[in-house]
DNA sequence: TTGCGTGCAAAGGTTTTGCATGGCA
DNA sequence: TGCCATGCAAAACCTTTGCACGCAA
C-alpha cells in the first residue's frame, strides 16, 4: 500500500460537492439533494460526478457513507478533520430516526462495550459501523405529544 | 387506531415465504435468494408477491428489514417468536459484517446503555433499531490470518 | 501537451404499482 | 359469492459505466 497519490487534479465540481457536505456537516445528506442544491446554486453537476466525488471522498475518509433503511438511497456526512484524525474510532455515534442528527458520544461508559462484548462476547464491534438509532430529545418531546 | 384486523387469506405463497423465512432464521435472505430458491423448489413466487409479503411481515413484525451498506439491495431477517413476543426489544443485536450472522445478545451490562445514554445524554435508543457492527470469532481470526 | 475529470446518455439492478385473474373464506 | 392475493408487465428509482470533450497541471 502506497501513501502517494496519483495527481489528482482540482476542479469546480469536486470542490462544490466538498463545500456542500462541509456547509451542512451535521445532516446526512442524499445524492439527490446534493444534485438538487448545486443546480439551485447555479453551479450544476453531473450526476455521474457527483457519485464518483462522494465515492472519492469516501475512499479518502472524508465523507461517511449511510443508508437509510427507507429506500434504497443511499446518503453521505462529512466527517472532516474528525475522520481525517481517526478519532471518531474510538467512540459512538448517536442517529435520530426521526430528524436524522447524527451526534458523537465520547463517552467513558460508551467506550467500555467494546471491549466488554469482546471479552464475554467474542465479539469485535467496529464503532466505525455502528450507529444507535432511536430519538434525540426534541424529537421525543415532539412524539410524545402527539401520541 | 384499531387492533383488529382485516381478513387475511392464508395462501400457499405466504406460507412458502414464511416458511424459508423461518428456516433461515440465522440469517439474512435478500429478495433475489428468496424468489431464486422458491423457484427452484418448484413453488415459483412472483417478486411482487415476495416484496409484498415481506413488507406485510415486516409490518407484524415478524421479521427485521436491514440493508447492508453494499447496494441498494435489502434484506431480511426472521425474527419469529421473539419478535412476536417482543423480547428483542430489551436486548441488541451483533452483526457481523463479514459472514452476516445475526447475534441477539442479551447481558445486563448492555442493557444498561440505553438508561445511561438516556439520563447522561439525552438520547432514548431504540434497541430494535440499533445493530452493532463488527466482526464474530470466526471472521475475526480468518481476516487476522489473512493480513 | 498530457491525461484526469466531467457530462451526457444508456445500462444495470432493485423495488413499486396497475390491472386482470385466480383462490381463500 | 365477495373480496383479498397473485402474477405479469411496465414503471420508477437509484447508481454505475462508456465514451468523447474540456480543463487543470
Amino acid at each position: 500500500m502506497q501513501n502517494s497519490r496519483k495527481s489528482e487534479y482540482q476542479t469546480k465540481q469536486k470542490a462544490q460537492v466538498l463545500a456542500y457536505l462541509e456547509a451542512h456537516a451535521e445532516r446526512h445528506v442524499t445524492a439527490a439533494e446534493l444534485l438538487h442544491a448545486l443546480t439551485a446554486q447555479g453551479t450544476p453537476v453531473g450526476a455521474a460526478t457527483v457519485y464518483r466525488q462522494l465515492e472519492r471522498l469516501e475512499a479518502q475518509g472524508l465523507v461517511r457513507r449511510y443508508t437509510l433503511d427507507d429506500r434504497g438511497s443511499a446518503c453521505w456526512q462529512y466527517g472532516g478533520a474528525e475522520a481525517k484524525a481517526g478519532t471518531c474510532h474510538s467512540h459512538f455515534h448517536l442517529k435520530c430516526t426521526c430528524c436524522g442528527t447524527l451526534i458523537h458520544l465520547d463517552c467513558g461508559h460508551l467506550a467500555g462495550i467494546t471491549e466488554h462484548v469482546k471479552q464475554d462476547h467474542g465479539f469485535t464491534i467496529d464503532p466505525a459501523r455502528t450507529t444507535f438509532y432511536g430519538l434525540c430529545n426534541a424529537c421525543a418531546e415532539t412524539r410524545k405529544d402527539a401520541e
